[in-house]
DNA sequence: CACGCATATACCTTTGACGGTATATACGCT
DNA sequence: AGCGTATATACCGTCAAAGGTATATGCGTG
């Protein structure tokens, strides 16, 4: 399990990421309102936890895990350069830029 | 390959899509930057414009490649909830609540 | 129309993530 | 100590994505 985004490739762990986002949870309850085997559960929190998606802490018999934001963070910075495609505006001056400056037509003299 | 997170899970393909976002691309460009075999390229490109990451459009023999921005927005959208997460005060300020209001001990009472 | 370049596709093999089931560990309470 | 609850781990089978190699398709040019 490499990156960071193979991680939250997985619908389950967004779902349980999802569901942190709101406040901590445990084991249990994560399996209860996502309806998912416990064993599921417990091994996508492991991956969560390894890849530092989310920390946990000891309440008796009980885990209690809650997000950790770098990875995330990781993901938001990722997208940054792609966030001037987000408006129309300046997704229409691209295009007409790049009608204005096209790449040069590679004529075969290379390869 | 259902969903727009599991695309991007492919390093080759976070790749392509990160010198796409500079500018329009031909394969046998991104294949010499990348370094990579020219039919993995193709194949990857097939995938993110089945998925609506990329379009292409035809010059002579070549292939263009642009961004389609949609699939990176509805990432960015799924972010949207852990960006509270991001500035330290926030954060620090949401630990405080957590521990002022902890979640309920599930004293046994259910399943 | 034959050749070369650019790109796509077909086919095969490998690998590792995921799900399921069973079992282990840890803790609290009586 | 013994039982029930909560969670973690081990083991196993499956399946599909990814890489590699070979080949097909499309286009322009001499």
């Amino acid at each position: 399990m490499e990156s960071t985004f193979a991680i939250i490739a997985e619908p389950s762990r967004r779902a349980i990421l999802s569901l942190l986002a709101s406040s901590e949870r445990s084991v249990g309850d994560i399996e209860e309102r996502l309806k998912l085997p416990q064993p599921s559960v417990s091994k996508h929190l492991r991956v969560l936890r390894e890849a530092g998606f989310v920390e946990s802490r000891i309440d008796a018999q009980r885990r209690l895990y809650r997000i950790k934001p770098e990875p995330l963070m990781e993901i938001d910075a990722w997208l940054a350069p792609f966030r001037r495609f987000w408006s129309v505006h300046i997704d229409a001056l691209e295009r007409h830029l790049d009608q204005m400056n096209p790449v040069p037509r590679n004529k075969g003299k290379k390869r």
